[in-house]
DNA sequence: ATGAAAGCGCTAACAC
DNA sequence: GTGTTAGCGCTTTCAT
């Protein structure tokens, strides 16, 4: 009884033990080598394997041949649906093509951000999908520096050219919305949105200021109503209730809205609900206009008008572009994929007649 | 020039040569051992390591030490509020403690699911927590036999005590919800439902029948409407559909409702949704009552009664029990969690004069 | 308090 | 076609 091996999972020894072969055999047999192995012996091997319940470890693999077929996709919230809807793209796509893919939330904490990020690196997950909070861009930076891929969906550092940039063009989504008011007879419109530390939003709203130019409107900063502080809600209702609050301040404006243009989805629900606080239905008495088209906006009453950012396809795109990045040995600079958001008519805004 | 290693990421080996130290005192130092190293050398060794740029390899450690700190949580899919808030319960407390959390979505797939935690298993995630869709545990019970420790918050196949069980007691929710409608004054009540495949389903409909029993009143399986099938919709509006879609089934029937009880929200959603197409309103012509409790619940118009599942809370005392286990040497056996879910009174239901 | 050395499970030269 | 062996980066006895 000198021979009994620890109880424990067995090992490529184990199979080697058993198959009378040696574990470079067996190495070759079970993991897919393309090194020729004969017929006879790949089958002993595949029988010795299944007799002992062996399961190949994969940390072992990795260490000897660096690198582990995984993503890392770091988003700041699960509770947003468009990043949701990012993943499912990226999810899918990956799988298709062999690789893993990690879901992080830093749950809009930069400082949770970066831990997570290091710590992928640690784990030798070197590609990196992300939606970053992050002011600085040195973190990702670092982790670039150490050989990670990465693909950055948001941010609020300068783009630089050492990552795949993915991003769905805000400025284009910001005119577009306001074109369709317009267009829909409106010219007193206000923006509500969350603060402008993001660039995205800063973006969105140039798209549109660059609207109202373009049709001669005026459009000054006071119609801009912006939510005095950004957090995250355990419950994902944060957005929501931004809308459904700041209605509260617009509603005693001197000035008076004929349309609202939200610049997500999740606050302009808010505000149809706030609207009801005050009897005001949507569209009849003000008209509401989103932007990110979630599953809810279709799902509320009025059906929400918005801005469909294809944010399934975003996923999917840069997933793939992401995998030609990890593949290639040399890394590729300024990679750029910006995809066209497409304008949803709903319920929530009516033609005015002038 | 002969001693320029790869310029690939520095290891402990470069560490100890820059601080003129062993290998074994760089790790004890860097890695939080407990061991005794001076002052003068830890100083040393930080300070080398900085210079270096040096990021532990973690999968190094892994290997060695056979525990990823990490734990891996597999849902059926990221569109459904209830399965996003457990995981938001579970990534706060296993940050907390030190541990890492990998998220996966099947997509309702068994044979997905399967692959997933196969792989969790070869890449030492000795961890698993997950609401699972396949109906035979051999999965699952393969993965623990190999070392690993299960949560399980819902499956299909019969509940064994190998593993840690986490769930929402589903039969009090169906008789909590029920009990509701009847002392409300409804008595003519339908309940909608995806199939009945999944366990928690079948409970849940289970108390119902217990709260109509306990009140004297009629109810057969006619006043189940069951959807025809399941499946994923890539933008998370599968459930929702469902519901709306029912109506059509529920409106052409002889009896008459006062009442629907859905056995989500989503789905729940969806039906008044559907009764507005047929210039129902919810509660005047009709109430309806959901389950779980997500956003939307609040978001919608009128907003949704329902049945308040404590999942975040659920996945922070599962997540402690895991890392429990996870430390512990021997398995524990059927260690059960059970949450007792809470009504929430909204807008959706109308009391009923007798 | 520090160092030398033996692996953890696996792959990939390199021999035969 | 198969076996031998040297590590991948790290922790951890066991000496000193």
């Amino acid at each position: 009884m000198s021979e009994t091996r620890k109880r424990l999972k067995p090992t490529i020894v184990d199979v080697a033990k058993l198959a009378g072969t040696s574990i470079a055999t067996v190495s070759r047999t079970l993991s897919g080598s393309s090194y020729p192995v004969s017929e006879a012996t790949r089958l002993n091997v595949t029988k010795a394997a299944e007799q002992l319940g062996y399961t190949p470890n994969l940390i072992g693999k990795m260490l000897k041949t660096n690198q582990s077929q995984t993503i890392g996709v770091l988003i700041p919230s699960f509770q947003n649906a468009f990043y949701i809807q990012i993943i499912h793209g990226i999810t899918k796509t990956a799988t298709a093509l062999g690789y893993t893919v990690l879901t992080f939330s830093s749950q809009r904490d930069v400082q949770q951000e970066r831990t997570i990020i290091n710590q992928m690196l640690q784990k030798q997950i070197l590609g990196l999908m992300i939606a970053s909070v992050d002011t600085s861009s040195s973190t990702i930076s670092h982790y670039i520096e150490n050989g990670g891929r990465a693909c950055i969906f948001e941010s609020n550092f300068k783009d630089s050219h050492r990552f795949i940039l993915a991003k769905t063009d805000m400025v284009e989504s910001g005119r577009l919305a306001m074109n369709y008011l317009i267009e829909m007879g409106h010219s007193n419109i206000a923006i509500i949105t969350t603060p402008l530390s993001k660039q995205s939003r800063r973006n969105t709203i140039k798209g549109c200021r660059y609207a109202m130019v373009d049709h001669g409107l005026e459009f000054t900063d006071e119609d801009i109503i912006i939510a005095p502080f950004e957090r995250e809600l355990d419950d994902g209702l944060y957005e929501f209730e931004v809308g459904r609050d700041l209605v509260d301040l617009l509603i005693n404006r001197v000035k008076k809205y004929t349309a609202i243009l939200a610049v997500n989805d999740l606050i302009a629900c808010g505000i149809i609900k706030g609207l009801k606080k005050y009897g005001l239905s949507v569209p009849q008495d003000i008209s509401v206009m989103g932007m990110d088209d979630i599953p809810l906006s279709s799902m509320i009453s009025p059906t929400l008008s918005t801005v469909h950012m294809p944010s399934y396809t975003l996923g999917q795109k840069a997933c793939q572009l992401m995998v030609d990045a990890m593949k290639e040995k040399e890394k590729r600079y300024g990679v750029a994929l910006s995809i066209r958001p497409e304008l949803v008519e709903r319920e929530s805004v009516k033609k005015l007649s002038r």
